[in-house]
DNA sequence: CTTGACCCTGTACCATGGTACAGAGGTTAC
DNA sequence: GTAACCTCTGTACCATGGTACAGGGTCAAG
C-alpha cells in the first residue's frame, strides 16, 4: 500500500520522470517523503496517477486535467461542474472531426487532380497547392 | 515582381519571422538579395510560400513540407511520388478521425454515467477515470 | 539631417508534454 | 564493505511551429 516513485512508475506504466514531472505542474500532490526524502505514495495517489492518465486519452490537456483536479478541492461542486467540461471537450472533438473530414476531402480532391506519370514540374497537386488560399 | 520580406509576408498574411524561419528550415529557398544585404522575393519564392501554407493547412508537417518540395528537385520524380504522399497523409487523417471518434464516445459513456446532483466526491466521471485502464 | 519605418543577424523565448542527465546521497545483496 | 541499484534536486534538452527581441544598418519624407 506504500510505493516509492519507481514503484508507482511501474505500476502506472508510465515513466518515472513523468511522475515529478506531474507534482512539478501540481497534477499530483507532494507526497510524504519517508527519512532519506524518498518521496512515498498510497493507493489515492496511484488512483489520481490513472486519472491523469486517463484523462489524458480521453482528450483532456494536462492543464484543463489540473482544472478537473481542482474541482475536486472547490466546496459544493456538482458532478455536473465536470460533466459540463466532459461535454465541451466532445464538441471540441466533434469540431476536430469535423475539421480532419474537410482536409480528407481536400486532399481526395488532390489526389483525383493527380495525372500518375507527369513529371513532377507538371503536378497538378504542387500546382494547385501553390496558389494563393482562397 | 519583386518583394522584400516584409511585403512578402503581407501578401501572404503571414508573420515576418515565419518566412526567415521557414528559410531557415530550409524550406524557403535563400532568395537573391539586394546591395543593402535585404532580402529579394520574386512571385515564384511568393507560389512556394503559398505552397508551404496551403499543405500545412491540408494536414502536412513542416519536416513533411520539406520532403515533398525535395521531391522536385529529385530527377525523374513523377506525379505519382507526390500523390503516394497525399494517399498516406489520408490514412493518417482517417487513423485519427477513427481514434477521435473512439474517444468521443468514451466521453459519451462518462457523461452518461453523471448523476448531475450528486457531490463531486461521488462523481462517476471522476471514479471511471481513476481506475487502472484497460 | 533627423525621424520613423524598414531590414539584418543572432539568440532567446513561448506552449505542450515530456525525457535525460549530473552530481549527490540512500539502500540492498552478496 | 562494496557493487548495483534506488532516490534526490536542479537544470538542460527533445520535438513542433513558431514569435520576440537586441543591437545594429538602411532608406524615404519632410
Amino acid at each position: 500500500m506504500a510505493f516509492t516513485v519507481g514503484k508507482l512508475a511501474e505500476i502506472a506504466e508510465v515513466n518515472i520522470e513523468t511522475i515529478r514531472y506531474y507534482e512539478r505542474r501540481g497534477l499530483l500532490p507532494e507526497p510524504k517523503r519517508n527519512e532519506s526524502g524518498y518521496r512515498v505514495y498510497d493507493s489515492e495517489a496511484l488512483n489520481q496517477l490513472y486519472f491523469i492518465l486517463n484523462a489524458k486519452k480521453v482528450g483532456f490537456s494536462l492543464r484543463e486535467i489540473g482544472e478537473l483536479l481542482s474541482l475536486k478541492v472547490i466546496p459544493d461542486t456538482r458532478c455536473t461542474d465536470v460533466r459540463i467540461r466532459a461535454e465541451e471537450k466532445i464538441r471540441e472533438i466533434d469540431r476536430k472531426i469535423a475539421e480532419l473530414k474537410r482536409i480528407r476531402r481536400a486532399l481526395d480532391r488532390l489526389t483525383r487532380a493527380c495525372k500518375e506519370n507527369a513529371p513532377v514540374e507538371e503536378c497538378r497537386i504542387i500546382q494547385i497547392l501553390s496558389n494563393k488560399p482562397f
